[in-house]
DNA sequence: TGTACATCAGTGAACGCGCGTTCACTGATGTAC
DNA sequence: TGTACATCAGTGAACGCGCGTTCACTGATGTAC
């Protein structure tokens, strides 16, 4: 009975249960590695954690309850990249080479977790959808505001500034959808996306002066 | 025996086939909507289609197949919206205009083919995953070769054109997620997006003058 | 510190269900003469 | 045109399997005195 990992430390029964549930939450993520979270079982991700099956129900009432988990978990993630973008204050000609620069560590250091959130976003479960795109239309919101502090656009509507701040953001995701898309082993490949990333975003940068705000 | 739909014309066995499987890729197609391909399940397509499992093995090998050959029907729709956007030489002020509205048009008219290329563009079934990038990298490359009529452009270098046929591409595919997510109901929404997208590409398109080419 | 009892994370057996796939079949359609 | 046989799209029963969920349980951890 309860015998887990062989390194198990005799700490208190709490701390226990804690790391049974990040147990089955590292399981899952890694299983998403492969498969889509509709078609994964409870009884793979117990299984992959070295649990029984009805142990899962002292963490989570259903597997949909532990993906609206590996959501909020991977948004940690997420936050922490903006977190670091945010306080990056680069002046025009080093901030995008710094924000890409930014995108690719925090994809690399979170792989398993931006797998996860580019797969669902358009997944079949529609609680984890509207979360993931929520969550991306407030880092967009976010950047918008951030923009205002460049020359011209300082000058912008709202709407003008949500408009490009949109823009970006898709360019970003596609970005890491790229990133995770490319194998490992081949980091020229990675080079390239990154290039033309930083490319992207010049030209849209480029177009600032002559927009005309309305 | 083979008591099909009551509108059954007296035809020949081989259109009778055809027409169970065309039934078959439909009836997975409407359940698509709610759900992704790696939980769809054979008995599922069958009931939907009013035909028994083992008729399933008359048509396909395995669910794989069928998912193939949905890609390729989508396909269809998407390479009837290329050609239309290729033949339809607008000069620069209308050709943003006229683009968007293409898009949106044949979205429209071929809402579950879009969603299912946009929900499994990052599912779970790589078979299909690659199928559908391979077919939007070929997209972007045919549009980069469009993009040399413009003015500017055509000094610009394959590697150039490239990167900003791909940011165009997914700026598209941006919007067509877009106006898939947008509830039918809501066409001031739809316009919203709309609108955005043609302002992005204007912005894009004006960053193009003060690109130095490479 | 020691003892008696309560808590509760994880166990293991059992269930009914939908699944993919096999197999022998049926009877309408197609073909040869 | 009529007859005898071949083809084969779709049927229906049956199978073994993994699934989610229930239930009573065990025994280590926690608590009260």
């Amino acid at each position: 009975v309860n015998t887990r990992a062989p390194s198990d430390r005799p700490v208190g029964r709490e701390q226990r249960k804690q790391r049974t549930r990040a147990d089955l939450m590292q399981a899952a993520l890694e299983l998403l590695e492969q498969k889509s979270f509709s078609s994964l079982s409870l009884r793979e991700v117990t299984r992959e954690a070295g649990v029984v099956p009805t142990a899962f129900y002292r963490h989570f009432d259903s597997m949909d309850e532990l993906g609206l988990a590996l959501v909020e978990e991977s948004f940690g993630a997420l936050r922490g990249m903006l977190r670091e973008a945010r306080a990056d204050r680069q002046d025009f000609e080093h901030v995008i080479r710094g924000s890409v620069e930014i995108l690719v560590r925090h994809v690399h250091a979170n792989r398993l977790h931006f797998l996860f959130l580019v797969r669902e976003r358009f997944g079949g479960n529609p609680g984890i959808r509207h979360a993931i795109r929520s969550e991306i239309r407030l880092f967009a919101s976010e950047l918008a505001t951030d923009l205002a502090r460049f020359p011209y656009l300082n000058e912008w509507s709202t709407d003008d500034l949500q408009m490009m701040a949109r823009l970006i953001v898709d360019t970003m995701v596609s970005t890491a959808e790229g990133l995770l898309e490319v194998p490992p082993t081949t980091p020229e490949l990675e080079e390239e996306v990154i290039r033309q990333t930083e490319r992207q975003l010049l030209l849209i940068a480029l177009g600032v002066p002559a927009w005309r705000p309305r």
